[in-house]
DNA sequence: TATGAATGAGAGTTCATTCAT
DNA sequence: AATGAATGAACTCTCATTCAT
């Protein structure tokens, strides 16, 4: 039996769908050991037996749940990148910034979850190990095609992408009080566009 | 009732110790969820009843034992930057980055196992709220006493210490394969210092 | 409406008959309580909803696969030793216990299942509990046209099924290991015709 | 985890004695397949809980109440049939017919069970498949002692302990309605003594 | 004070059967 | 007549916490 159904029918795919919107509303609420099936079921309008009908187990809803969101913000991410013309790297990084912020503002709980997720259980782990991968590589590949090629720029974008991301942390949850955000904000974006642009 | 007992006599303490050992290396290894307090009790070579009366429930075996963990780390990390003299900023980043990989080195999981615990429980949350914010000011006045005093500096500090966490990431962990550490180590670096001396 | 109906069309008496043999197959392999009926159905190639057609419930498949195959190896077991001409006892003898073994080779544990059923719900029994009672008679009325007619012969019989029984559990699957099979079967053998030929 | 817990306090084995006890009544009045854990602990007085504290799981329920069981019945027959003194063979074969099928009255169907369960469950099996052979080896022993020496001696004991049995099912369970009990007592009676006398 | 057996609600999961399509 | 998705009660087993000893 495969982990997952793929359903075909209309009316099938939107229950898969319901399934998986409320288990990744249920898990951001109240993460992944808190929240059962039987309320994942309930929350769908379904059983619970119609549940295990499309995904093998709990763990399924999970990288079924996370794999979606998170292939839907990165593809909207990258969407909105790509079409600034004409390229200018300050403008880049100020929408690369303001985008991921906005995208993920919802989840951040969700994020942090997923990351003790991914170090702890390894079919998560191999699910989405690769996901980040891809993500680094595409805004590798974007910067490249316009023009910013230079040494090393898979590690610089890296470590741009751990930047910006300490930015979404600290404005959506885990805020620290003596931080000044705007200042925080500005000194990414220079440190960003620095690591661009040499 | 107390939700820790604080004891005074020299067996107890020992016992309590005991419980906070075995916790965390319990915790360490399988996470909060998996790691049951009976297990906990037979590690630490007490009955459950004991326990319990050193501690009120699981929740605060885990804050206690993650508070001695991060307090005992940081302690040894600022020992060992404060007796850098004369003071050189190149070689005050290069053992801030290596003195904090090292520490961490065996604990990887369990930062990003805590990171979601904060987020996911209010109690815990409010425990360790303050705790990093502490450690910033730490390295912040550290490196005003040695003349690093700029505009900024506890943002810059901030900015800094993420990315020198990335690099503790990578190194233990969640290795990316198409990332060169050393590649990493380097930019990190450069990055640092020229955040911190401008 | 009937336990199990009764196709007369062609079509319908071949599906009937697929779900037999994949219940039956699958009661084999797996035992009544760990073959499921979405799983017969499958390999029956038809849907749950029509093998519900067929048959009222998953025992009344069980009684019907398990009723098939004892007819079907007790006639064909008959028919071999009614072929036995001129008769000689310890030709019919040696037959029958070949025969029987081969006959049941494949499937010594599904009878160690039937017989548990059998003891334990009361619709099974009803069915089977005929079915052995009409082999010995019909393996007595065979000794009887071959002249071996004696007082209490319907016992004797009984007791010769016991014991060739015995031989064929112990030849497929519940083998003793400190027990040599061809002794064993060299002594029912001797057994038999003593208690045949008085 | 040990599958099986050996209490040594009063209370304690009085309390595993009490779930093998109540597990051993259900499976024979239900099979192991209609029994539930929550029905064996409620009829044994405790809470599940306990009950999976003394047991890893239903089949060591199972395993263990049966092989008291079998150990019980089959001392207590050992017992008697070693007390006959002088020996006499007739006797002998008359006490091990009676006993056998007086020890064994009320759980036939339980024997049927056990059967199936040994040929279905490879941890069954294995703990089993010895036991059986032990009552032979003491049926054998305890006849050579009593001068009762002869070739093949045990493959004619496993004859016999065969035909004993099925007097054992005919009295109890499966009555085969043209079937004279006496006149099949007598005939397996003869039979055995035939056996054993050469 | 210390023990560890006991609790029992609640977890994830299965499956015989039904019934809208 | 045929489908197979859906049902939901029932299953086995776990574990934080308590409390009689």
């Amino acid at each position: 039996m495969k982990d997952v159904r793929e359903p075909v029918q209309k009316r099938s795919i939107e229950k898969k769908k319901k399934i998986l919107d409320a288990g990744f509303t249920l898990f951001c609420e109240k993460g992944y050991y808190k929240t059962n099936t039987t309320e994942i079921a309930k929350r769908a309008g379904i059983s619970t037996g119609a549940l295990y009908s499309y995904f093998k187990d709990k763990k399924q809803i999970y990288i079924a749940a996370f794999h979606n969101y998170l292939v839907n913000i990165s593809d909207r991410l990258l969407d909105k990148l790509s079409l600034q013309q004409p390229f200018s790297l300050p403008d880049f990084v100020e929408s690369w910034i303001c985008c991921y912020i906005d995208l993920y503002a919802d989840t951040s709980r969700a994020l942090a979850q997923l990351r003790m997720m991914i170090s702890e259980d390894i079919d998560i782990n191999r699910h989405f190990s690769n996901y980040e991968n891809e993500y680094f590589c595409k805004i590798t590949e974007l910067l490249t095609k316009n023009d910013i090629a230079q040494d090393d720029l898979f590690e610089k974008v890296y470590t741009c992408c751990i930047l910006i991301d300490a930015l979404r942390q600290e404005k959506s949850a885990f805020s620290h009080d003596s931080l000044d955000f705007d200042i925080f904000k500005k000194q990414v974006k220079k440190t960003v566009i620095g690591l661009l642009s040499d």
